[in-house]
RNA sequence: GCCUCUGUAGCUCAAUGGAAGAGCAGUUCCGUCCUAAGGAAACGGUUGGGGGUUCGAGUCCCUCCAGGGGCACCA
């Protein structure tokens, strides 16, 4: 052995190879001319604050696998990446460092790509975008216009969640559950503004229904989520006659069976309609009432989100009549009915709903139960008495007493025309009911709001509206686009509750493009979940000036085949992009309803069983594991560190082992003597089995994300190359370089320097990007003999060598035959033999004396 | 509280209802001036507990335990 030739040493590879890649482009796709099938896969683009972490690592690693994978099988891969650099971090970087945004930004994107590269990544560098470039986000401004035209697009005034700490407005879905902000961490306030809209509640149904055509290919998880978030309801709207308002007054329920048992009714305090009933009310419940809303107002979300905190309300001395029993009920204010959700109005069944029931018992209301749970709902119709049935079974159980609500199926009492129905029949009844009496209607209800998407800050898309004198809203032609963002020299760029851009007086007063007078540009920029809601799309022909993607190249490559990204976008970011999408397809821009075929999401990496994070000084730095142990091995252990969707605990692996096996790897090249040309036929069976079956068994290993497996059953090869070298067969063997240019090309997935470096070292020019997937001999698979097992009641007592075509009587005769299987029959009774050729018999006995 | 997913060797994970396995770590040995790379061998299991279905259960069903995730005043 010669120092320097046969020394694995992945420095001098990295060096060696990174500018090879650079120059010849391995990865560069093109759109058009190439008849190979095509995959789209595509890694989420990342925020450029600072240099990659170890989770990006993990990303790109798992992605890069499945994208060098399809290349390898011979499909023409489009594999992009860019980067989602609107946002509030470069912009608090750059107030604390009085620079601009801009600079940062692109210097970390920079900082970024260098790494990105280093590490290997397969991306096709020819298509990269940057969210904040104005070639970028004039087709968010494009965009929002289409939208616009379509009424999707709207301003509203109404109550939104405000962060204090940066001072702008929130999405719902950037408020965490606990009532603070995603982003800075502050608990949001509600605040009265009047803001940009987009109205994905128009697809609400869609984006509910359309999750089945996920099944399978997204995480169940993710689907989970996205049903609970869209959260639809269906039930009924129900119109409730008010003493001294022409006007009834509307409730959304799901249960209108329980109709009969609404006792009173109840409004969000901070609605307008509230307001407008105490205005009708005596003037101590006004004062109440005042007093009242204050409160509600001054507690934040935290103790609103509260589940079990105490019912709080006030009567507002109005009353509603109960449409199906003409009774007199009284109508109260109270905080645990939200004013945004349904009409904020509800009827309140304390005997079946449980808030309702707290609410009662607080403040002394009436309990009345109309659906007897004590009954089954199942078999014949019981007929059931005026009364009511099992009187002392029910009041063991009424809530009035027990403080449970009765939420459960039975049959519908005490309400006339109803008793004895089923609850789905009696909704179907009473709903139809209501209905002919003009009372009510079926009604659908979603937790979903529209997504609220201004945002008072400067690093973000201008929202393309001119505001005339008179309050106008003028739509920027389309020829006039980009609205590109004014420079930020003269401007405080210091969150201060309104936008920044709003100071920039030559850019906000402009003349109006219909008839010259003067308008002001709409000092917002857009949520920058706008940007990444379609990028997708924009990377078919990230330069091209005249469209935002092109709908032909659309329909050939979109939508993604195979996307990979955190779970921690499991409801935003994939919701907007469906959304968007299914605009884009009204639009008639795509053929598709669906961004994203199927979902990958990877873990965490985790610390010593948490997140990394600078306040528990626990974080890893990718550039040392990468200087410490090379680019390959740090890709390896990502892999093999097990199923990509758990968490990596990096104090639990081994990059260290990774590389030893890497050298392990690498050294065999130095052993294989044999011809780049010579036939594998001749080579040795037994290693070629173990080969073939390799091959045969890894493509549908990969296709399901087993990379760990993999990885695992390629160190098994490796040792059984070793082995077969080592063990008198020879490194001349031909056996030897297949099994070999086989690791090799299944390196290539995980290990791209080790393996392009081992593929020149075998003798080869090109590169092993291009060396393509070898198939599995089929004969290669049968085996010349198995192993059968014979069982007596479950015991292994023999094994047999038997050929793989074995007849099972053939097989059960020898089994019976077998000298163990004799004696351990001995002098038991058989009385059952399974046999399963080739590989068992299973011989069932019980014992011979059959006296009893 | 409700819904879900997961419990297999020290660690990370495999195993169409049919022999409980792999990799890594650890142990011992070979090797070496020393250290390390390298090589060889053996060890390692009540498949979380209990019950059931079956000729046969890690796998299917019930139940309990432990962990993870999601939802939780949305009428």
């Amino acid at each position: 052995m010669q120092p320097g030739t046969n020394e694995y040493d992945i420095r001098s590879i990295e060096a060696k190879w990174l500018p090879v890649w650079e120059e010849k482009k391995p990865f560069s796709t093109s759109l058009d001319g190439d008849t190979r099938p095509r995959k789209y896969i595509l890694d989420m683009f990342p925020y450029p604050s600072g240099d990659l972490h170890m989770g990006h690592a993990e990303a790109y690693a798992l992605g890069d696998v499945i994208a060098r994978y399809w290349r390898q099988q011979g499909f023409n891969v489009l594999h992009p990446i860019g980067w989602d650099s609107f946002g509030l971090p470069a912009e608090n970087a750059a107030i604390k460092r009085g620079i601009d945004p801009r600079g940062w930004t692109y210097d970390n994107i920079e900082q970024q790509k260098r790494t990105m590269k280093r590490y290997a990544a397969s991306f096709d560098w020819d298509r990269v975008l940057h969210t904040s470039d104005p070639e970028y986000y004039q087709w968010n401004q494009w965009l929002f216009l289409k939208m616009y035209e379509k009424g999707l697009a709207y301003r509203k005034d109404s109550w939104v969640n405000w962060d204090p700490v940066d001072q702008t407005v929130l999405a719902n879905e950037q408020v965490l559950p606990d009532g603070t902000s995603e982003r800075s961490g502050a608990v949001v306030v509600k605040k009265k503004l009047t803001q940009w809209y987009l109205k994905i509640t128009d697809y609400a149904d869609r984006l509910l229904d359309d999750l089945k055509q996920l099944e399978g290919t997204w995480p169940s998880k993710v689907l989970t989520m996205q049903r609970n978030w869209i959260g639809r309801s269906i039930g009924a709207d129900v119109d409730f006659r008010i003493e001294g308002r022409d006007e009834p007054i509307t409730v959304f329920t799901t249960r209108p069976d329980t109709l009969h048992g609404a006792t009173f009714m109840v409004v969000a305090p901070d609605s307008d309609l509230a307001a407008e009933l105490v205005a009708g009310s005596t003037p101590e419940v006004q004062s109440a009432f005042a007093e009242y809303l204050q409160r509600v107002q001054k507690s934040n979300e935290i103790e609103r989100l509260t589940a079990d905190r105490e019912k709080t309300g006030i009567p507002l001395e109005r009353y509603a009549t109960n449409p199906a029993n003409g009774e007199r009920i009284p109508i109260w204010a109270a905080d645990y009915v939200l004013a945004d959700y349904g009409t904020g109005a509800i009827m309140a069944v304390p005997a079946h709903d449980q808030r309702d029931l707290d609410f009662a018992r607080a403040f002394d209301l009436p309990v009345r139960v109309v659906v007897d749970t004590t009954q089954p709902v199942t078999g014949a119709i019981r007929i059931i008495p005026e009364d009511g049935a099992d009187a002392a079974a029910l009041d063991e159980q009424n809530p009035a007493n027990t403080g449970i609500a009765l939420a459960g199926e039975g049959r519908v009492i005490n309400s006339g025309a109803l008793n004895g129905l089923s609850k789905q029949t009696a909704i179907k009844r009473i709903t139809e009911q209501l209905q002919a009496e003009g009372a009510g209607r079926p009604a659908k209800n979603y937790r979903l709001r529209d997504w609220l998407i201004s945002r008072q800050r400067y690093w973000g898309t201008p929202i393309p509206i001119l505001h005339g004198e008179n309050g106008e809203e003028i739509p920027v032609p389309e020829d006039q686009l980009p609205v590109v963002l004014p420079p930020t020299e003269g401007l405080d760029l210091r969150p201060r509750g309104s936008s920044p851009l709003g100071a920039a007086e030559d850019w906000v007063n402009v003349q109006s493009p219909i008839d010259g007078a003067p308008v002001r540009r709409d000092p917002d920029t857009m949520d920058t979940f706008v940007d990444s809601s379609w990028y997708f799309l924009r990377f078919l022909n990230p330069t091209d000036g005249t469209k935002a993607f092109d709908p032909k190249d659309a329909e050939s490559w979109a939508p993604v085949d195979q996307y990979v990204g955190g779970v921690t976008h499991a409801i935003l970011h994939l919701l907007y992009a469906r959304f968007i999408t299914k605009v884009l397809f009204d639009l008639g821009y795509v053929t598709f309803t669906e961004p994203f075929r199927a979902l990958l999401n990877q873990g965490m990496v985790l610390m010593e069983g948490s997140a990394m994070s600078k306040s528990k000084g626990n974080i890893v730095r990718l550039s040392e594991q990468l200087d410490e142990h090379g680019v390959d091995a740090v890709r390896l252990t990502m892999a093999f560190a097990g199923p990509p969707e758990d968490d990596i605990d990096w104090a639990d692996v081994s990059p260290a082992a990774s590389a030893r096996f890497l050298a392990r790897a690498w050294r065999l090249t130095g052993d294989v003597t044999s011809a780049p040309d010579v036939d594998p036929d001749t080579g040795d069976a037994a290693l070629r089995r173990v080969t073939h079956r390799f091959l045969a068994d890894t493509p549908g290993l990969i296709e399901s994300f087993k990379f760990n497996v993999v990885v695992a059953r390629t160190m098994e090869l490796v040792n059984a190359v070793r082995k077969t070298i080592d063990t008198g067969v020879g490194g001349a063997d031909p056996s030897v370089r297949e099994a070999t240019e086989v690791v090799t090309i299944a390196l290539s997935l995980f290990a791209p320097y080790t393996a392009e470096d081992m593929w020149s070292r075998l003798g080869h020019d090109g590169l092993v990007a291009f060396a393509g997937w070898r198939k599995a001999d089929p004969d290669l698979l049968i085996e010349s003999s198995v192993t059968a097992v014979v069982q007596v009641d479950g015991k292994v007592r023999d094994r047999l060598e038997v050929s793989p075509k074995v007849a099972p009587e053939e097989l059960e005769a020898l089994a019976r035959a077998s000298a163990a299987v004799v004696r351990s029959v001995a002098d038991r009774q058989i009385v059952n033999v399974i046999v399963r050729a080739p590989r068992l018999v299973n011989i069932a006995t019980k014992p011979a004396a059959p006296s009893e």
